[in-house]
DNA sequence: ATGTGC
């Protein structure tokens, strides 16, 4: 137990929250409201934690709206913080007659993507200085080339990723489209859900609907914040016959992209903050939170073909960042393989026992699914397989967690030596000198005891561990 | 999270 942590929950006793600690999950309830749901933590012992998240995390199982619907069950992962639209990051909530578009918030489908390459690390880092001058081009000075037929980007943003691939077969376009088309179909199983999500084009900003050939500026880029694009050695395999099944061997490169819908999922999670609160009944009191439910069927199914059109564009967002680099390892090195282990959002809703799962920056955890855990760009990132555990509602941690705010990192006074900040050794690729410290190792809590915790409750186990070797931050 | 926003 954390020498605090009688002081933190009287706090928060104080401040209207009953909190009860069984040694490795917290189970928080508003006072004044016993009849809601529990909503539960597992965090391991010794991590700082928030009370503003817990508070985040009650008043979300508390959440009700007028016109019926219910939230059945909330849980939080062990890397959850508070999260500024009223949601904590790492909230799981089982809802039933009711959406909450601000439970997934406007990072639409942020998630992982791992490939492995059978490239070995000396050679790649021989040439890490023509590699990186490269991917700076396609990522950060606009050198990259995703023309898109509009019919592919209308049928992505419709049908998702296999849309999106009939259509380029019919009329390739750009750099990716000129590579391996068929292996990029091959691939597609090993994206969660196919990447295939029902959306509805008209989400879309104007420019992205444009007639003929398209250039969006926020396709294949990595965005800002905690999104990266990160090469990597398999340090270590634990699993070695699920490991083995999924290509993934000790030693290999690998690669790892987090990232989102971009400025369309701003556009649609902000769209329907607004319409949640047009759509609230006249008379009845907004709650305290500011988190706004929809309950209108006609509106919940609306706002989860708005939603899905992010997510799709997210997929292919991933996509071809991963291609590009891709694309850059064949050039540097000949006809090397670079397949897919798996593609995974964090932030989406999704259909879940005759109800609805809004994940917030949590991984999806179904039995023999992938889970991809990043560390932090000091420290190893996992590659795990989820148990389908019901009281987690089948989910884990997206990461190890903020331990520290962007602003208190770079301007809040922090050590900012180079040891300090967890940065020896590493090699952070940006042109943002602050991104490089707002985003240290020193900014987030240790990802070993986040995993550990993880294992333990029999929500993940551990397939196979990566180093960071060089990591692209925009 | 966001071609960041008050």
């Amino acid at each position: 137990m954390q020498p605090n942590l009688n002081r933190l929950l009287r706090a928060l006793a104080r401040e209207g929250l009953d909190v009860t600690y069984d040694g490795r999950v917290y189970t928080v309830r508003l006072q004044r409201d016993a009849h809601a749901p529990p909503a539960e933590v597992l965090l391991p012992p010794d991590l700082p934690v928030e009370g503003k998240a817990f508070q985040q995390l009650a008043a979300l199982a508390a959440l009700k709206h007028p016109d019926g619907g219910a939230v059945k069950r909330v849980r939080a992962t062990p890397d959850f913080h508070p999260g500024d639209s009223g949601v904590a990051i790492g909230s799981v909530v089982h809802t039933e007659g009711l959406v909450v578009p601000g439970a997934v918030g406007t990072d639409i489908n942020c998630g992982m993507r791992l490939h492995v390459a059978d490239i070995p690390v000396e050679s790649f880092l021989a040439r890490r200085d023509a590699f990186v001058e490269r991917m700076k081009g396609h990522y950060f000075f606009g050198t990259r080339d995703v023309a898109l037929g509009s019919r592919a980007v209308e049928a992505l943003l419709r049908d998702g990723l296999p849309g999106w691939l009939v259509e380029t077969l019919e009329q390739p376009l750009g750099a990716v489209a000129r590579a391996d088309l068929g292996q990029l179909d091959r691939e597609s199983t090993r994206v969660y859900l196919g990447g295939a999500l029902e959306g509805d084009p008209a989400w879309a900003p104007t420019g992205l609907r444009r007639e003929g050939v398209v250039r969006d500026p926020g396709l294949a880029s990595i965005g800002g914040g905690n999104h990266f694009v990160e090469v990597q050695r398999v340090e270590a395999v634990v699993d070695r016959a699920r490991a083995w099944r999924w290509g993934v061997r000790e030693g290999q490169l690998a690669f790892m992209v987090h990232s989102g819908s971009r400025d369309l999922g701003k556009h649609v999670g902000h769209t329907w903050q607004e319409r949640a609160r047009a759509a609230w009944p006249v008379g009845a009191p907004l709650p305290e939170s500011g988190i706004l439910p929809l309950a209108d069927p006609a509106l919940v199914r609306e706002y989860l073909r708005a939603e899905a059109t992010a997510a799709n564009y997210a997929f292919l967002n991933r996509l071809l960042l991963a291609e590009l680099l891709r694309l850059t390892l064949r050039e540097l090195f000949g006809d090397v393989e670079a397949p897919l282990v798996y593609d995974v959002p964090h932030n989406i809703t999704l259909p879940w026992e005759g109800g609805w799962l809004a994940r917030k920056g949590a991984c999806p955890a179904e039995e023999e699914q992938p889970v991809i855990i990043p560390g932090s760009m000091g420290a190893e990132s996992y590659l795990m397989v989820g148990l389908g555990n019901a009281r987690a509602l089948a989910s884990a941690s997206h990461g190890a967690g903020r331990a520290r705010s962007r602003f208190s990192m770079a301007r809040g006074g922090a050590d900012q030596r180079e040891g300090a900040l967890g940065l020896t050794g590493v090699d952070c690729i940006t042109l943002r000198a602050e991104r490089r410290i707002e985003e240290a190792p020193a900014a987030y809590k240790p990802i070993g005891p986040v995993v550990a915790s993880q294992v333990e409750a029999g929500i993940v186990r551990e397939v196979a561990r990566m180093r960071p070797l060089m990591t692209f931050k925009a």
